[in-house]
DNA sequence: AACTATTTATAAGA
DNA sequence: TTCTTATAAATAGTT
């Protein structure tokens, strides 16, 4: 429709292209409002440009383009399996929301706060609970305490005799000419307090520390806005 | 366009209404797929007809009408405050997911479950809160006690009030002719333990029972999916 | 941005 | 619905 008729291709000309695009882009949103109105229809357009700019219309809600795209969603979601409609992850927002509460009630009631509208039996409850939960976590402190105990003892006989070994050098200057070839403790610790096995030392079964502290640790749990 | 020119208002006569509809929808999405080749745009078109049936149309990556409205939601949250695209959503989803987790690995910890992963330091300050928070459960338990005691204390009265009533009610049958005129006990408690003041008794002031528990109950929590 | 020769879309009729 | 066709509307190329 025009001076001449045109293939339907990219046009390859810039600002003939941006004209085209301007004058069709105005067409097809009047066309659009026309066929919303004189159809009952509800009719939603969006439209970017090559170079980015958005133009986008709406005949229903006017100008609420969102109404129609939620619309959309929903048929859509229901066709495939029904994941990504706005309003389910409005909805997922909502569920997680009081999840969320009902968690952090139970938090407080852990920490002995906001009890008032707790029954009797379910303080009880409570009550036991927690006395369980603090036999549990003593448990495990005497297992973490005796752990840095065992490890400690490790580490004061391996000082020893690494003491000992020196003392033993030192009385004895003239052999430190070969002393690779001497026999030494069985096991070196360096500065970190970790232990290293020497080479050739068999007699002695290696020492292995057990971590002081386990490394999984779970951070910034201690201060979460709950205070403990 | 056509052997007559029309009106742009909504076509009263149905079929007629229908027959536009389909025409011009047609054309609509021909128009927007020949802006998007020729002008290298991306277009996007959604229909409903006033039946509800829906048609839609996304030029570029064909059929995926959903990258387009991200894309629009994008724009447009940018603009007003930006809460509500679909992205942002889904960004809150995983945040609260996450929330979520950590607030159940925190109440794992304050049920005495899954320590192995703490440090030392943490557990003994999961111990004292421990400590602190069954001091205060038993000190709320407590104040529950003797709640109830008091409130049985009183119901014990009003019962002996009560039974006294009724004794000398009984070894005095001819007094019965006008029971309504003679002074009974102050206050009578019903099948429920509701107790109510006696019209005209106001010697002795009206009991009011604390009720036995809150009537507010954290419905649901000691059994929400973590053992306790 | 306006003009206008042409093409395209489509209203009405079949 | 679909086809036909006279006519209205859109627009390509030009100014």
């Amino acid at each position: 429709m025009g001076r001449g008729k045109i293939e339907i291709k990219r046009i390859e000309n810039t600002s003939n292209r941006q004209v085209t695009f301007s004058k069709r882009r105005n067409g097809l949103l009047k066309k659009a409002s026309e066929l919303a109105v004189l159809c009952d229809a509800q009719v939603g357009v969006i439209i970017f440009s090559c170079t980015g700019k958005m133009f986008n219309f709406c005949s229903s809600p006017p100008n609420n383009l969102q109404y129609l795209i939620d619309r959309y969603q929903k048929q859509v979601s229901v066709q495939d399996d029904g994941f990504g409609s706005r309003q389910q992850l409005m909805y997922e927002i909502e569920r997680m929301k009081s999840e969320n509460d009902k968690l952090e009630v139970f938090i407080k009631q852990c920490l002995g706060q906001d009890l008032t509208s707790i029954s009797l039996n379910d303080i009880m409850q409570l009550e036991q609970q927690l006395e369980s939960s603090i036999d549990k976590v003593r448990k495990r402190k005497e297992e973490l305490l005796s752990q840095q105990l065992s490890n400690l003892r490790r580490k004061e006989h391996i000082l020893e005799d690494q003491n000992n070994y020196l003392y033993r050098m030192m009385h004895d200057e003239h052999a430190m000419v070969a002393v690779d070839q001497k026999p030494g403790p069985s096991a070196m610790m360096d500065l970190f307090g970790n232990v290293y096995q020497q080479e050739g030392a068999s007699e002695l079964p290696a020492y292995r520390l057990q971590p002081m502290q386990p490394n999984l640790q779970q951070a910034g749990f201690m201060n979460h806005g709950l205070q403990l």
